[in-house]
DNA sequence: ATCTTATGCATAAGAAAATTATGTATATAT
DNA sequence: ATATATACATAATTTTCTTATGCATAAGAT
């Protein structure tokens, strides 16, 4: 019996994932309107090419502390006899998303000229 | 008597710097050839404005860690009667700085298909 | 002269945010 | 039948910071 071990390459395989996990929620239902959290999982897999996964672990708990900030609101679905909770952003969620994409800008700003300082800063 | 108190806008300011500091600590000494550690905190200052200061708590024990695992050398010296500890990549070292670099373009590109579907990834 | 700020290192306690490991339950594919 | 996919949840642990100390010398301000 022969078995292939799939290495599951999680947020944190770069640890600089560590901290955005908020932003890409917030920014992914500011663009899709209302997800689920398999959903979200999915999603980034998909976009990432896999490179990005995110666990449930991370995913639950942040889901439940943005709803806790108000930022989320939570809808509750039966959908093939199973259960759903569709997210989606609160006008404070709203605010608070664009302050996060602000912040991942100026992030990686300051990330190239510290890493490269040949590059320029547009 | 009035108190003036200045806030100290530490990494993680905004969070997403957490899991960045060995990178950052990487390239400067591959930048740099060798450094000490508070120069590496006012260097850190100086390129981002201001925006990024790295406090001694995060600083030193990560430097003792990439000590450790042999991605830095270490050469003590005295200068004015003060204690300094140049730190410098070894050949290791090197290597990692340059995985680091790529773990962080990756980083970004990702970051930016993620929170931004229209820019391109050139 | 004295006091504050800057330079330079270090570590311990606590918080935050992840990983890893479980647990429950239904649907689908082999 | 059995494994995989879908869908949620949480507890224990680890990682990586912040905050709070501690020590020591030099330089600048009053």
């Amino acid at each position: 019996m022969y078995i292939f071990e799939v290495y599951q390459q999680v947020m944190g395989n770069s640890k600089l994932y560590k901290g955005s996990l908020h932003t890409i929620i917030l920014k992914l239902l500011e663009e899709n309107g209302k997800m689920y959290g398999y959903e979200i999982t999915q999603k980034v897999k998909e976009i990432t090419k896999g490179e990005l996964q995110i666990t449930e672990g991370a995913l639950y708990p942040a889901l439940h502390k943005l709803e806790s900030e108000d930022l989320l609101d939570v809808e509750v679905a039966k959908v093939d006899n199973r259960m759903r909770k569709y997210y989606k952003l609160t006008e404070k969620g709203s605010i608070e998303t664009v302050n996060k994409l602000k912040e991942l800008e100026q992030y990686i700003r300051n990330m190239q000229v510290l890493v490269n300082p040949k590059w320029s800063i547009e």
